[in-house]
DNA sequence: CATTAATGCAACCAATTGGTTGCATTAATG
DNA sequence: CATTAATGCAACCAATTGGTTGCATTAATG
């Protein structure tokens, strides 16, 4: 159940306000992302790190600082899981819905 | 930023192999749900709990047993958000792609 | 080349979380 | 109506988490 890790990642205020920045931020230094957060850099970093673990977020070193990317991919898994979730409860309330009227 | 609560709710394994049960089962007590997860019936509970202070399940009294069901509305603001920021991500590349061919 | 900017790392701590045991309650059933 | 099935609630505890302070390091800059 390794799934739940990307969710876990995104359950954080802090960390779904950095992936809402990166979303729409052209640019993007560890520096840049960890400030106005409310907490400090260290904390922001260490919250940015839960991110690259769970994959949605990925670093590249360019000189002394630290560019910081959007992992799209790994988004995509975690948002087609939970459609997945709503047609499998869907086609089952519809199944059920059947089964009564046949039996009516 | 109560948006986090819904991906926290999902970030647990036990929690998500709930949902994940929910969504195929079409019997469904909080007994039945709280079964071979590897923890007590207490302990599920809690975490059901969990769910459904984040919305993603309900729950319904009948007589001695309570029924759980699944609240696909709140799955789907989950899923478009995640989808919203996938899309912004994708135009922001766009926007660069451009300026940087325009500056060629 | 001294200074500063951008960063990383580790130790520490209070609050939260994930789970347990041990009850109590209330609806169905023989 | 005694028994059992299905559940809820609270106290407790170890592990995790979210944040801090206080460094060290390394790249750019005047």
């Amino acid at each position: 159940m390794i799934e739940a890790t990307i969710y876990k990642a995104l359950g954080d205020p802090i960390r779904l306000e950095i992936v809402k920045r990166l979303s729409v931020t052209s640019t993007s230094t560890v520096g840049d992302i960890s400030t106005n957060l409310g907490i400090t850099r260290q904390g922001a970093r260490k919250q940015l790190q839960v991110l690259v673990n769970a994959n949605v977020v990925h670093l590249e070193q360019c000189g002394r600082q630290t560019q910081v990317s959007l992992n799209t991919k790994t988004l995509q898994i975690a948002q087609s899981f939970i459609s997945q979730l709503e047609r499998k409860w869907d086609n089952r309330l519809e199944a059920l819905k059947n089964y009564v009227e046949a039996s009516d």
